[in-house]
RNA sequence: GUGGUCGUAGCUCAGCUGGUAGAGCAUCAGUUUGUGGUACUGAGGGUCGCGGGUUCGAGCCCCGUCGGUCACCCCA
C-alpha cells in the first residue's frame, strides 16, 4: 500500500472513465440548454448559514456537512447540495424570472461510504425560480425523464406525490405525529427516533416491522387544499400528455425540508434498494425567502452521476467513449523526426500520439497498436535517407498481410488524410 | 454513526488441520539483424493493508487499527 490515498470517501476518476464523466455531463447540458436553461457554476463554498436553510431535521444539515472556520474567522462550509446556493444567487443577483439555470459538479457530505455513495459525489441538476405553472413542474420532470433516455437508460421509473401547501403539509403532519404515537409500540426503536424529529420521515423507513403501520398510517391526499389539489392534477395530466409514466407514492417524502407540493424521483430498476435513487426533486416555495430573498416560487431537481452511471452499466448502456487516436507516429532513428511530424500532423487536426524513449521498432508498433490509432506513420533510418515516409493501416482483420506502403514526406498530409478516409470507410464496412 | 463481511503481485484471485508465497491477465525482453494485434520462451514485480500478541515458527490463530463492501441510517 502506498503511504498515501485518497480520503475515504473521495475518488479519483481516471481515464477512460472520466471521459464518460464528461460526456455525461455534456448530454445532460445538451438536453436543458436546448430548454432554455444556463449553466450556473456557484462556489464550492459557502457561508454555513445557507446550507442550515436547507432544513435543521435534515442530516445533511446536521451531521453530514463539511464545515469549518476560516483564516477570516468565517463559518464556512463545503456545498452538500447546490439548490440552496442557487437560491442564494438568486436573492444576490436578482435575474429576471423565471430564472431557468442548471449546474454539474460535486457536492460534499460527511457520510459513511458505500457503493454508489461518496463523500464527494457528482450532481447536475437544473433550477427554476420565480413560476407557479404546473407546466413547470411537468417541464422540469420531463426535462428529467428525457435525460435518462438520452442515456440510453429504460429501467428507470417515475414516482411522484405532492406534500401539499405548507398548511396542507402541516395538517398532515399532526395527524401523522398522531398516528405515529398511538401506534408507537408497533415501530421500531430507530422509527421512533425519527419520529420525534420528523414525521413524515417515518414513512421513508426501510425496516420490515414499520411496513405494517406506515401502511395504514393517514395519507397526505385527504389534506390538499383545493388548490393544491388542481395544481397536482395538473401536473399529472401534463405528464400524460406528454406520455410520460408515473407512479402517484404517498410515502415520497424526500429528504430535504423544503420541499412544497410537487415532489418526484427517479429510480433505477436494476439498482439495490438503497442505490435506488437515481435522482429526485420537487417544490421548494419558500427557500429563496428563508435565505433573505423575496417570496418566490421555486422548483427543481438533482440527479446523482455515480448512481445514474452504475444503472447504465447494469443496462448496458452509456458505455465509454472511445477516447484513441487517429495516428501514432514510429521512429526509430531518435524520435526528432516524430516531434516534427507530430507536431504537423496535430497542426493538421489529426489526434495524433508517438513513442518516446528511442524504444525498439517491434516495441513502438506495440504501443501503436495498443493506441488504437486507424494508421501509424513509420520513420526509419532508410526513410529519412530517402526522403520518405512509411504508412501503415493498422486495424484489417488478424491474419491479413498490413498493406503499408513508401510516400515522399512532404506529401505526408495529404496522403495521411486520404489513408484515414479509406481506413474509417474499412472499419465502419 | 451502528452491525456483518472482506483486505495476498499493476488487475482478478488461489494458498489444504499454522512450517518464512503461487496462477491467469498485464508489463518488459527474446524467438523474428528495422513492423503491432494470434504462437512459443524467459524476466521483472509482493515487508501477504498496518500495529501489537500467541507460537520454535503466522498470509493462515487472537486483539486493535485503517480501508473497501453490504445492511441499517441518510440520501444522489
Amino acid at each position: 500500500m502506498p503511504e498515501f490515498q485518497t480520503s475515504p470517501g473521495m475518488r479519483d476518476i481516471l481515464p477512460p472513465d472520466s471521459a464518460r464523466w464528461r460526456r455525461f455531463q455534456a448530454v445532460f447540458a445538451s438536453v436543458v440548454e436546448a430548454a432554455g436553461y444556463g449553466e450556473i457554476m456557484p462556489p464550492l463554498m459557502e457561508d454555513l448559514g445557507v446550507f442550515m436553510r436547507i432544513g435543521d431535521a435534515t442530516d445533511v444539515v446536521t451531521k453530514e456537512m463539511y464545515d469549518f472556520v476560516d483564516k477570516g474567522e468565517r463559518r464556512v462550509a463545503l456545498r452538500p447540495e447546490q439548490t440552496a446556493s442557487v437560491c442564494r444567487a438568486f436573492t444576490q443577483h436578482r435575474p429576471l424570472t423565471p430564472w431557468k439555470v442548471y449546474y454539474s459538479g460535486p457536492n460534499f457530505r460527511y457520510e459513511k461510504p458505500q457503493r454508489g455513495r461518496y463523500r464527494q459525489f457528482d450532481q447536475v441538476g437544473i433550477e427554476v425560480l420565480g413560476a407557479d405553472d404546473p407546466y413547470l413542474d411537468v417541464e422540469v420532470i420531463a426535462l428529467g425523464w428525457e435525460f435518462y433516455r438520452r442515456l440510453g437508460l429504460r429501467r428507470v421509473d417515475l414516482l411522484l406525490n405532492s406534500l401539499g401547501e405548507p398548511e396542507d403539509r402541516a395538517a398532515y403532519v399532526e395527524a401523522l405525529q398522531t398516528y405515529f404515537d398511538d401506534n408507537s409500540g408497533a415501530l421500531t426503536a430507530q422509527s421512533r427516533v425519527t419520529l420525534a424529529k420528523n414525521p413524515l420521515r417515518v414513512l421513508d423507513s426501510k425496516r420490515s416491522p414499520d411496513a405494517a403501520v406506515i401502511a395504514a398510517a393517514p395519507r397526505i391526499g385527504a389534506f390538499y387544499s383545493p388548490q393544491a389539489a388542481a395544481h397536482f392534477e395538473q401536473v399529472q395530466n401534463g405528464l400524460t400528455d406528454l406520455s410520460i409514466p408515473f407512479t402517484i407514492d404517498t410515502t415520497l417524502v424526500r429528504g430535504l425540508d423544503y420541499y412544497r407540493r410537487t415532489t418526484f424521483e427517479f429510480q433505477g430498476g436494476t439498482l439495490e434498494s438503497a442505490q435506488n435513487a437515481l435522482g429526485g426533486g420537487g417544490r421548494y416555495d419558500g427557500l429563496v425567502e428563508s435565505l433573505g430573498g423575496p417570496p418566490t416560487h421555486g422548483i427543481g431537481f438533482a440527479l446523482g452521476l455515480d448512481r445514474t452511471l452504475l444503472a447504465c452499466d447494469d443496462e448496458g448502456v452509456f458505455a465509454a467513449p472511445d477516447t484513441s487516436v487517429d495516428i501514432f507516429v514510429v521512429d526509430t532513428t531518435g524520435g526528432r523526426e516524430a516531434l516534427r511530424i507530430t507536431a504537423e500532423l496535430r497542426d493538421c487536426g489529426f489526434a495524433t500520439d508517438r513513442a518516446f524513449e528511442n524504444r525498439s521498432m517491434k516495441a513502438q508498433m506495440k504501443a501503436a497498436d495498443r493506441s488504437g490509432a486507424l494508421l501509424a506513420v513509420i520513420i526509419g533510418s532508410n526513410e529519412v535517407e530517402a526522403g520518405t515516409v512509411v504508412v501503415r493501416p493498422l486495424r484489417q482483420p488478424i491474419g491479413e498481410a498490413a498493406r503499408q506502403y513508401d510516400i515522399p514526406r512532404d506529401t505526408l498530409v495529404s496522403e495521411v488524410t486520404q489513408a484515414l478516409v479509406k481506413a474509417v470507410r474499412e472499419a465502419s464496412a
